[in-house]
DNA sequence: TTATAAATACGTCAAATGTCGTATTGAAAA
DNA sequence: TTTTCAATACGACATTTGACGTATTTATAA
């Protein structure tokens, strides 16, 4: 038989928090030891009792946010894995959360099945992430962000195709080029440009892939 | 109904191939347009047929390696989805795969499911990663290794007001306004960007920015 | 069911770009 | 001293790009 897993999930919304109580319900194994509402409050709670396998992790929360408190907890406690599980996917939370030391991020639409499989793969010395994340965390790696020059970032929505077009566009291809390798019609490429341009705020190909990559579009 | 996913398999090992092979055979929509046994043989193959979507690809091949290829599919076919499949799980192979452009690495070992799984994913837009390899590039993240691999730098020698011009240009700056800028006319800043792509041996501002940011030009 | 969004595609026109050729001047190198 | 190179500059021409407007189809969300 093996051992039940000891978890603790942190959110300030205690909706969230039976969301994710039903979620893993259907798992035997898993054994919720306590909740907390905030960062402090898992801290107190933490310290009378830190025989604990894996916290689920909210990031926005007040007092104590969850990337300060995942901060504190793997300084003191490296053996508790934390996995981040919020609604929030942007570059910052994600580069911040895995600088603090998280196991793992995960979107809170998960399902309840990934999600017993993250905690389990990050049990056995793996880390657990949306492919989404993944992603993500790829193009941080070949595009490092000064995170230090980026306030605000910007929410700049590129559909699927238009990133697609933005990709080879990056290349240096010129409409034609781009058309033949996406199977499409130039006039449809540049349409999809004339788009990217007004998403992005831009007049030509250089700026349009610049910010694209300063904002880890591509 | 789903369409097919055109799908590519490259290893120098024809029983891993028929391996990869069985195990995607489980699933209708997965479509083998053809396999290669390295990179070259890739290379040749796809040029005369880019119409896919997902390459399934070995790192350690004769003639051309995965990573090698990986970067040259990317460039002239970044549509198209590689995802590393490979033995290998080591900190270099990893982040040279991600650098090259990958869009996934996963292990050799991989179920069938997961395999399957992991195309899906990629194609909506995610990335596939083993645990164990997600795990890996937060590593990365967190302590960033430069790993800048310099092979043979071309020895490109431009003139100071070439440069100039250059810095311009990486900005976005049509002709007229860097003429404005550097005080010369716009026939002048024609005619060293004319000799800029001369000695880059590009045809466009992107690439000229883009080979000389590789080559510390700028 | 009806909006809405995404992807596709065409046409037009002005502006910008890429590629030629040619030429002058001054400074540095052979 | 002669030659070469860097920097400046003009003209011409074809191609590419950027900015409009418009329109159809399909899938998804309200």
């Amino acid at each position: 038989m093996e051992k039940v897993i000891k978890t603790v999930i942190v959110d300030d919304n205690t909706f969230l928090i039976k969301a994710i109580q039903e979620k893993l319900s259907f798992f035997d194994d898993i054994q919720i030891k306590f909740t907390a509402l905030d960062g402090s409050d898992l801290l107190t709670k933490i310290s009378n009792n830190h025989n604990i396998d894996v916290i689920l992790m909210d990031i926005d929360m007040p007092i104590l946010n969850g990337i300060e408190a995942t901060e504190i907890i793997k300084n003191k406690y490296p053996h508790i894995k934390v996995i981040m599980l919020t609604v929030f996917d942007n570059d910052e939370n994600i580069f911040n959360a895995i600088k603090a030391g998280a196991d793992g991020y995960l979107l809170k639409e998960v399902e309840p099945k990934t999600l017993y499989e993250g905690i389990i793969d990050t049990l056995n010395g793996g880390a657990a992430m949306n492919p989404s994340i993944a992603l993500k965390t790829l193009k941080l790696l070949r595009n490092p962000i000064d995170l230090d020059n980026k306030k605000e970032e910007e929410i700049i929505k590129l559909t699927t195709r238009e990133v697609d077009v933005l990709e080879q566009l990056s290349k240096g291809l010129n409409y034609i080029n781009i058309a033949e390798n996406l199977f499409l019609s130039p006039a449809t490429v540049r349409k999809h440009i004339e788009n990217i341009y007004t998403k992005l705020q831009v007049h030509n190909k250089l700026e349009a892939v610049q910010k694209a990559k300063k904002n880890n579009l591509i």
